[in-house]
DNA sequence: AACCGGTTTCGAACGGCATTCGAAATCCGT
DNA sequence: ACGGATTTCGAATGCCGTTCGAAACCGGTT
C-alpha cells in the first residue's frame, strides 16, 4: 500500500519529472495532467505519495541524487589528480559550480525541476517536512570541505564553509536570474557557453580562499 | 476607473504588504483574504489592479522604492565621506549588501514581500511583463559601478557589473537560504547580528575587487 | 430638490484546482 | 477457482481567482 516502487507510481514521477522540465511556469503543472501523461487518474497522485507537492518532492529528490553524483565524481577526479598533494583550487570550484552550471544550459537535462522545487518549497506551508529535508541536505556540500582545507589550511571549518555557501549564492545566481545577470554584465558575456561561465565564476570565488 | 490612487486601493494594498509579511508560506495570501483585510471583497482587487498578481506587483514595487532608497542613499553618504578620492569598498559593499541584510532580520520590515514576490514570479507565467519589469530593474544597482570602477580602475565595465552580480548571489543565498547558511557554518556565525553578517559578506567581496 | 452619467462596490455565479472517499477492479498466494 | 489485500477509478467537496450585471454612490447641472 501506498509505494512508489509501483509501476504507476514511477509513470507519475516520469511524468512530472517531464512536465516539470517542459513548463515554463509553475501555474502549469497540474494533478491532472501529470494524471494524463502517465495514463492514469490524479487520485493515483494522492494515494502513492499523500499529495501533488510530495510527488514533487520525490522527483527533486531523484534529480538532486544525480546532480550531487556529478559534483562529487568530479571533486574525487580532481583530488586523485594530484594526490598526494592538494587538489587544483581551480579544479575543485568547478566541480563544486560547474555541473549546475552545465545542467541549466543543457535543454534535455531536469535542472528546471530544482529550480521549480526550491520556488515552491516557499510557495507552500514551509513546515512541511519533506521540503526542508532535501533543501537543507547539504552533506554532498560538506565533502569539499577537508579538499578546500588543505589548499587554504589558515581558514577554520566555519571560514571554509561560508565561502562554501557564498560560492553557491554566486551559482544560483547566475544559473536562476538569468536576466539580470545578462544586463549587469552588458551582455557581453556569452552565457550561454558554461566553459566561459564556469572559468568567470573561478575567478571570483578563488580569491576568497587566497591570502 | 481603475485608479489605485483610489483609497480602497490603498487598503488594498496594505492589505496585501500586511498578509504578505505574516504569511509564512505564499498559499496563505488569497484574494478574499486580502479583501477581508481590507473591508472589501475579492473582485475589488480585480476592478483595481487587474488580477491578484498585479497587486502582488504594485505592493512588490513600492517596497523595492523604500530598499533601493535606502541603498542609494547610503552608497551617497560612502562617496561622500571620501570626496574627492574613491569611496572606501568595505564601505560601498556595505552599501549594497547592508539594507537587505538588515531589513531580512528586522521582524518589523517588509522584506517578505520581496523574498516572496521574486518566487511569485517563478510560479506564474514569466511571460507576464510586469514581474520581469520590477525584477530586471537593475537601474539602482548601476549606480554602483562608476564607483566600484573608480576603486578597481584595471577592472572594465564587465568585470564590474559581473562582480556586482556575483556580490548580490552572495546576498541571496545568505538572506533567503538561511538554514543552509547555518547548516554549513557549522551553526559558529551569529546569523541575526546585521554587522557580523555584513562584516562576513565583505570579507569575501572585497578581494574580487583587489589586485 | 430631483436628476443623471460616471465611478465604485457588491454578490452571485463560473470554471479549475487538489484532495477525499466509497465502490469497483485487479492482483496474487492458496 | 477462490478471497483478502492492493490498486484504480469517478463522483463529490471545498477552495481558489475571476467575471459580470445589478445596486450604490458621487458631484455637477437643471
Amino acid at each position: 500500500m501506498h509505494g512508489r516502487t509501483n509501476l504507476t507510481a514511477m509513470r507519475l514521477m516520469d511524468a512530472c519529472e517531464h512536465l516539470l522540465c517542459e513548463a515554463e511556469a509553475l501555474e502549469d503543472l497540474t494533478a491532472r495532467r501529470i494524471a494524463i501523461e502517465a495514463h492514469a487518474t490524479p487520485s493515483a497522485i494522492s494515494y502513492h505519495f499523500g499529495s501533488q507537492e510530495e510527488l514533487v518532492a520525490a522527483v527533486a529528490e531523484r534529480v538532486y541524487r544525480r546532480l550531487n553524483a556529478e559534483r562529487l565524481s568530479l571533486l574525487r577526479k580532481a583530488a586523485d589528480r594530484r594526490a598526494p598533494e592538494p587538489p587544483d583550487l581551480d579544479e575543485v570550484i568547478a566541480a563544486l559550480v560547474g555541473p549546475s552550471i552545465r545542467w541549466s544550459l543543457d535543454p534535455t537535462s531536469s535542472y528546471p525541476v530544482l529550480s521549480h522545487f526550491t520556488s515552491m518549497a516557499k510557495t507552500h506551508r514551509e513546515r512541511a517536512p519533506h521540503y526542508r529535508r532535501i533543501i537543507d541536505n547539504v552533506e554532498h556540500h560538506r565533502a569539499f570541505v577537508p579538499h578546500l582545507k588543505r589548499i587554504a589550511p589558515w581558514l577554520d571549518d566555519v571560514d571554509i564553509g561560508w565561502r562554501l555557501n557564498c560560492a553557491l549564492g554566486i551559482r544560483s545566481q547566475v544559473t536562476r536570474s538569468r536576466s539580470r545577470t545578462e544586463v549587469l554584465t552588458n551582455y557581453s558575456i556569452d552565457l550561454d557557453d558554461p566553459d566561459i561561465v564556469i572559468a568567470r565564476m573561478v575567478e571570483v570565488i578563488a580569491p576568497m580562499f587566497r591570502r
